[in-house]
DNA sequence: CGTTTATTTGATATTGTTCAAAGCGGGTGG
DNA sequence: CCACCCGCTTTGAACAATATCAAATAAACG
């Protein structure tokens, strides 16, 4: 049993019969955003946290000299919205249009998720995130982002719903880089790409790329 | 209220008075490591957090290609060890001669720490130094430290109980950059080195400091 | 006093950024 | 239906920053 579980479930109180059905009751509020819409913003009270039920959200700050990095992109299923302080301290956008369903925290218990392992998946992602972008090259940063859409996805095959400057953001890298390290993949037969922006992609080697990504 | 603090309070079960003295009972376990000595191995089962009482530790990982990443240090006080999925996936190690405190976690209630917010603290410090590390320059990054060891310390004029390799590994540069930004920090009269293996530091300015970083 | 280890410095090579401009598609309006 | 415009991506060339390799210096230790 994994630490996270055990919170879980020794964590939460027992639920008598009588909160039976304020559990039930409809704590979640459903929302919708066009691309590009504001979810929340920087310093605004963070009272709630979010579901993506479908669509696609860039998390990010704006750094003081203008700069934006991209914290993370959240698909249909993921959680975000979390935060320590009862403030935001980052920017959350719709990219496309996207269905969101928003619950409040006064009641953790009354949650479908356990705060405990969503704080403790993003600290993991984090960590991930940043050894692939620490210790890697321009090539090995982008090969790392192709595998972790695919994952996301759970597919070879799949579209991404970010523009080249997005990934570059998220990565640490400039547009041009990107752009280049993309070109590359595709010369070496190891990924093609088509479409509408060249946001198609296909994975041909998984070997190949994980090869790159020390 | 912080969402940290309302989980913290509603989250966990009302105490009964046959609970206290489980509660009371010594959980934790006081441990003694040299410098150099491992604490845990990754992909060892993980079933303890630990608290630093004296001295320091690294915790770290191992690239397929041999190369060193440090996920953070931690000094007196600070807490580490927490994992999500049961099995440590890191390395930990005593960096001087320290004493740690190891608390099981089977029984969270007992803690005295809300493994929520210890979650959510390290999800902090691991997004500020992402920040850092991925938007910013070598200098940029050794002044981030500078500052934020001095944090650590609470003070202007501490004593790195870490390598300059142990640095660079941490910020992700080569150790000759480290070295090289550290003697221009001291060149352009921002900080002060000195003692052995120059690593008494004294900030004689902070805004100088903050302004490398963006 | 030699030996070892950590830090620093120098020269060079590599890598990524920056600035500029060229393709490429998708829409729009005539 | 076509010409044009616009946003996004890609490419090229010059430049800046950092890594790498090699060696010097310095401090600590037996």
């Amino acid at each position: 049993m994994t630490i996270a579980n055990n919170v879980a479930t020794a964590g939460f109180r027992p639920v008598g019969p009588a909160e039976i059905n304020r559990l039930r009751a409809p704590v979640q509020r459903l929302l919708s955003f066009e691309g590009g819409q504001l979810i929340y913003r920087q310093g605004e009270q963070a009272s709630s946290i979010y579901r993506v039920n479908e669509g696609a959200v860039r998390v990010y700050r704006i750094l003081p000299d203008g700069r934006r990095y991209i914290l993370a992109f959240h698909c249909p299923g993921d959680w975000f919205g979390l935060q320590a302080n009862g403030r935001h301290d980052d920017f959350a956008e719709a990219i496309c249009e996207s269905n969101l369903a928003r619950f409040p925290v006064v009641d953790p218990a009354a949650l479908p998720v356990s705060l405990l392992s969503l704080a403790m998946e993003n600290l993991a992602t984090a960590r991930e995130r940043q050894l692939a972008l620490v210790c890697q090259s321009a090539i090995g940063r982008v090969a790392w982002f192709v595998l972790d859409m695919a994952e996301h996805f759970g597919g070879s095959d799949y579209e991404l719903f970010m523009s080249r400057r997005d990934v570059a953001d998220y990565l640490g890298l400039a547009v041009e880089s990107v752009a280049r390290s993309f070109t590359k993949l595709a010369d070496l037969h190891i990924i093609q790409m088509e479409g509408r922006s060249h946001r198609l992609i296909r994975i041909l080697s998984r070997e190949k790329l994980k090869a790159l990504i020390d």
